[in-house]
DNA sequence: GTGTTGACCACAG
DNA sequence: GCTGTGGCCAACA
């Protein structure tokens, strides 16, 4: 059995994330069984070594807002407008976009 | 091994 | 509705 870093899960996870949905820090810490660890998630991204692999435009906060991003918010923003999330002031509906993760393997 | 930092979350005011 | 504070976890110096 295989042992990946903390990080290492999050990029594979953030990767699923199908076009045009998005998903939440807290529940990719979740998937990865840390349901606490949405901080460690945001700082794996932060780094994200994968930048061209890991659309880590799709991810967002718990409320729907858009967070940070390395590139700039405003950035994150239009990327996911074009993948055709509709975003309120700065805001996504989770209800309609938000993805949910597996919580297997 | 200890302390600081960070793209967070939840609660209280 | 926003702001402030505490708590959680992982990576880095």
């Amino acid at each position: 059995m295989i042992k990946l870093s903390f990080p290492q899960q999050v990029y594979r996870l953030t990767a699923r994330v199908p076009k045009g949905r998005v998903t939440t820090y807290s529940r990719l810490a979740r998937a990865l069984g840390r349901p606490g660890a949405a901080r460690a998630v945001g700082n794996a991204l932060n780094r994200n070594p994968y930048a061209p692999q890991v659309p880590c435009h799709r991810v967002v906060r718990a409320d729907g807002t858009i967070g940070g991003f390395a590139s700039g918010s405003l950035r994150k923003r239009a990327i996911l407008r074009k993948e055709g999330v509709i975003i309120k002031g700065d805001r996504v509906d989770l209800n309609k976009y938000g993805y949910e993760f597996k919580a297997k393997r």
